[in-house]
DNA sequence: AGTGATGACCTTTTT
DNA sequence: GGTCATCACT
């Protein structure tokens, strides 16, 4: 069989690594260098040229978006669907062991996931009833501690408290969260992973048939592995699959939850005799800005080394705005992106990058107010909207009556006279009798424990239960999505409730649930195993909680978190908000490791860009309603002067004097203003007192708007003015 | 049970 | 500054 397909154009060390012999390698792949390439013409290097069957190869990745990708290349690239060949996420892939194999899990037939949200109001309700304070005990705090501990691959048998008053509350919670979860038959993210690790660990016949099975085993993004997934790697390897790992330590920017950068420093320890394969080459980005990004990652200690390079040429020098302050900034950003545009290029091309969120609204605005399209990434995302998840839950309940979070969350939503004295008599009952919120609320009927109208409502709600599930059983799956949602009656409630777009948006969503049942795909034979079709559609629903918007088509601005752009790559990218105190954010700048890892971000956003990169600060912004004066980051200071190039802005703004601007100093940095700021007191010869109402420019330039108490607003050169502070 | 007011919060995000 | 959550009020 001709194979030169797989390898004609690769370079040489991506042919070395997908042609690689079985033993332990890692691919350490500098961003832009074609990782996602090597994996995918790995695969069907192993299958093609190595014979194996496709029902040997697991391949490991962190997102449902680079599975899906995988899936796709692997088939393209092979020209067959992909057979039994395993692909998915950490958690997907648990799932699946966990469904085929529920009873030695220990787990219930139908047991369903629940998100970080329904995590959250079990955490709270289990707090509750041990008789906890949430201001001494935040249910959010307690939530981290279990999944870090369960991302340590710890039960709470395991924790010792070394008599720490805290740590022992805290694993009294842990417990009582994991009988709460066993009650009601839920299972958490981190429980997936932990769940099907002991599964393997715990039954040395079934672990032995996967090991067997498994002859491949391909991990993509190796650096962002925590400590429990890399056990599970590790226990699926054993000594007899080598794996496959492929990763880049400079672009490890998730250590803040969990990931384990040391996990790709250990590999080749815990894997004897492993093949180290350096991807070097990048075909992303220009001359100037790789080696800004070489410059910058260097300041980094402990790396594995790498340096990228390209023969594409020098290309454009990176661009410096230093704006006056956030608005400035987004007006410039903005300015730019129409200049491209006029070009004859693209807007979805441009990409907006910051730290945080926040900052988005002043480019959203501006965006607006120019008439420019952009699209938002991150923020709510489909099955995460409060009215699919009320719909789904009364689907859950109606699978389970012992779902407890979905009972709580709908027992009275819509509002059916079911007030909060009413529901906490059912979850103290359920507490002292140990039974589901379900079985309390129907002893407690028939104890006739209730008045007559709490009752009346109980009853009406249980029997809304029973009667959906009489009514959908047997039906397809999207007319029982319907016939549940017609049912519960959240449409009215939410059209009633919110007056406007804002209910029709959510009648809209309904719909749209009931499109995406329509569209879902039931494969009983491997991914579903053992589900029902309704079980398996809300088991999707909970691991892959869907794109925030569908909208994609349109040609958009893109803006986004750097957190986010991590895989992405554009032609022309903003990084903005380069302030110290912002990117690198404050609560990182006291611990080297966080810093390095605010480093590494940086270094991924740059390396975002294909043309051109352009960088911005401001030196002043209010955030969270006060103004902050921005030193710039350290991160510029970090870039070669040679590779920059200070940018003037547009003389047209009123507020700026061109003259005023970037004077030719030694370091492409702004000096500051001399230690006066806006709002100060100060006084002058002639003019008398007055307060500091804006600045501007620098050096010998930089003036001062100052509002006089008696001779009115007058703008001054500091040099000249010969102010004092008061 | 539904509304209006007050107070804490405030990196980054996937599953 | 803006959001969200809780509380007090009707």
């Amino acid at each position: 069989m001709d194979v030169s397909h797989l390898l004609d154009d690769l370079n040489k060390p991506q042919r070395e690594a997908v042609s690689a012999a079985t033993t332990p390698t890692l691919v350490l792949a500098g961003a832009g260098s074609g990782k996602t390439r090597v994996l995918v013409h790995r695969i069907a290097w192993l299958i093609q040229v190595e014979q194996f069957s496709p029902f040997s190869i697991l391949a490991v990745t962190f997102t449902n978006k680079a599975a899906a990708e995988m899936r796709a290349r692997i088939e393209q690239l092979l020209g067959t669907p992909m057979g039994g060949m395993w692909v998915g996420t950490f958690h997907s892939l648990s799932h699946r062991l966990l469904r085929r194999h529920w009873q030695e899990a220990g787990l219930p037939q139908l047991f369903q996931i629940i998100d970080s949200d329904d995590q959250l109001r079990l955490v709270k309700r289990v707090s509750r009833n041990l008789g906890l304070e949430e201001a001494n005990w935040p249910a959010r705090q307690s939530q981290w501690f279990i999944n870090a501990r369960k991302d340590n691959g710890e039960r709470p048998e395991h924790i010792e408290d070394k008599g720490d008053p805290q740590t022992s509350q805290l694993r009294a919670i842990y417990e009582a969260y994991e009988a709460a979860c066993k009650q009601a038959g839920v299972v958490d993210f981190a429980e997936l992973l932990l769940r099907s690790l002991e599964l393997l660990r715990d039954n040395p016949e079934l672990l032995a048939q996967y090991r067997q099975r498994f002859r491949h085993l391909l991990v993509d993004e190796f650096q962002d592995t925590n400590t429990l997934q890399y056990g599970w790697l590790r226990l699926i390897a054993g000594d007899t699959t080598p794996p496959f790992a492929v990763g880049d330590d400079d672009q490890s920017i998730y250590g803040w939850r969990g990931a384990k950068i040391e996990n790709i420093q250990n590999f080749s320890k815990d894997f004897h005799s492993t093949n180290i394969i350096r991807l070097e080459q990048n075909y992303r980005s220009s001359g100037n800005i790789l080696e800004a990004a070489n410059a910058l990652i260097d300041n980094n200690q402990g790396r594995l080394g790498k340096n990228l390079w390209t023969d594409s040429g020098q290309g454009e020098l990176i661009h410096l705005y230093a704006a006056h302050d956030e608005n400035d900034e987004a007006r410039y950003v903005t300015s730019r992106i129409r200049q491209w545009v006029e070009q004859g290029n693209n807007h979805q091309e441009c990409a907006i990058l910051y730290r945080s969120n926040a900052q988005s609204r002043v480019f959203e605005s501006q965006l607006i107010e120019a008439g420019i399209p952009y699209r938002v990434y991150g923020g709510q995302r489909f099955f995460e909207r409060a009215e699919i998840k009320d719909a789904l839950a009364y689907l859950r309940l109606s699978a389970n009556r012992h779902d407890d979070p979905s009972f709580d969350r709908v027992i009275n939503q819509p509002p059916r006279g079911i007030g909060d004295k009413t529901v906490s008599v059912i979850r103290d009952h359920a507490r002292d009798s140990g039974t589901s919120l379900w079985q309390a609320a129907t002893a407690l009927l028939e104890m006739n424990h209730f008045t007559a109208r709490a009752s009346n409502a109980i009853t009406g709600f249980t029997q809304l239960i029973a009667d959906i599930s009489i009514d959908i059983s047997g039906l397809p799956l999207e007319e029982q999505v319907d016939k549940t949602i017609r049912a519960s009656q959240l449409k009215q409630h939410y059209l009633h409730k919110e007056k406007g777009d804002k209910g029709e948006a959510r009648v809209e969503n309904l719909n749209e649930l009931v499109s995406a049942a329509q569209g879902f795909i039931y494969k009983p034979e491997d991914e579903h195993a053992n589900m029902d079709f309704l079980s398996a559609f809300l088991s999707h629903a909970s691991l892959e909680a869907g794109d925030s918007q569908t909208k994609a088509g349109n040609d958009c601005a893109q803006l986004m978190t750097l957190h986010s752009a991590k895989g992405l790559e554009f032609p022309l990218v903003f990084l903005v908000g380069l302030e110290e105190g912002l990117f690198p954010s404050q609560q990182s700048s006291e611990e080297l490791n966080r810093m390095e890892e605010e480093r590494r971000l940086c270094y991924v956003g740059i390396t975002r860009a294909e043309k051109q990169l352009v960088i911005s600060y401001a030196e002043q912004r209010r955030l969270y309603g006060t103004t902050h004066y921005g030193v710039p980051s350290r991160f510029i200071h970090e870039i070669p002067d040679r590779l920059v190039e200070p940018v003037r802005p547009k003389p047209s703004r009123p507020s700026w004097s061109a003259s005023g601007y970037n004077t030719p100093t030694t370091s492409h940095i702004k000096q500051d203003t001399g230690g006066l700021s806006i709002g100060q007191s100060v006084s002058h010869k002639k003019f008398g007192n007055g307060i500091i109402t804006d600045t501007e420019g620098s050096g010998s330039h930089a003036r001062v708007q100052v509002n006089f108490e008696d001779a009115g607003s007058k703008w001054l050169v500091l040099t000249y003015a010969n102010l004092s502070p008061l």
